[in-house]
DNA sequence: CAGAATCCGCTCAGATACTG
DNA sequence: CAGTATCTGAGCGGATTCTG
């Protein structure tokens, strides 16, 4: 273990890219105006560790900017910066998206899961 | 375990919506022309039983067809439907999003883990 | 209040072996 | 060739506990 520190600085081994379960949610919470910790984690529900290693990649990606308020007791602040905003737009095309076609999907599933899954069979081959 | 038949079709258990770290890939190789099983899996290095997954999610969902030939060895091929098509397209839009922004996102985690991650600091609160 | 550190269970994806 | 069945290891996300 850590003989001296214990501070985030100290480990020489930086975060692997994760993928974010929750990446989508916590920036469009952020659309409107800035947050504090609790607020998202209330809003949410994520669990703690969850949310701060989430919002570590966003802030350490550019897209979001975290402020600390040298108050007691401490009060810190996320907002989405300029490329916040962009992958806000993204993000919400993405969504937009899956809402449009969810009704082509589920048809679709139906017609899988009640087929068992069975594909189209040609007996000639083209 | 099963008594009778172990086919797809008994189990209960439907999947799970998954994520599919590999669907994007899958569907970028299928913009062209269907392909075959194994071409897939030689020109992405997945493993059998991911790809199979990855494919099977596609296809439940509407975006990929199957179609197998009654040919000995089997013959089965993917293709996009036109919905695969549209989620082509937005996956497109989504790479090119990171593709554009990756100098930015590059200099950010520079600056990150340069200062170990130390947020801004203010003194006063606003 | 905003976290860091730890432990833990679950799911995902790869490796392997076997079939129609 | 195109799968299915199983085992396994790694990583993610949650719960809990502790601190400045």
């Amino acid at each position: 273990m850590s003989a001296i520190s214990n501070s985030r600085s100290d480990k020489g081994d930086r975060p692997k890219a994760r993928s974010g379960k929750w990446t989508m949610t916590i920036i469009t919470l952020l659309r409107d105006q800035p947050q504090r910790f609790n607020a998202l984690r209330r809003q949410t529900g994520i669990s703690q560790k969850t949310l701060t290693t989430t919002l570590r990649e966003l802030e350490r990606n550019g897209f979001v900017l975290r402020t600390m308020f040298a108050t007691i007791p401490p009060r810190v602040e996320y907002e989405l910066t300029e490329l916040g905003r962009e992958l806000l737009e993204l993000s919400e095309g993405v969504r937009d998206f899956f809402q449009r076609r969810r009704p082509q999907m589920e048809a679709a599933r139906e017609r899988f899961d009640a087929s068992g899954g069975e594909p189209e069979i040609r007996l000639n081959h083209p």
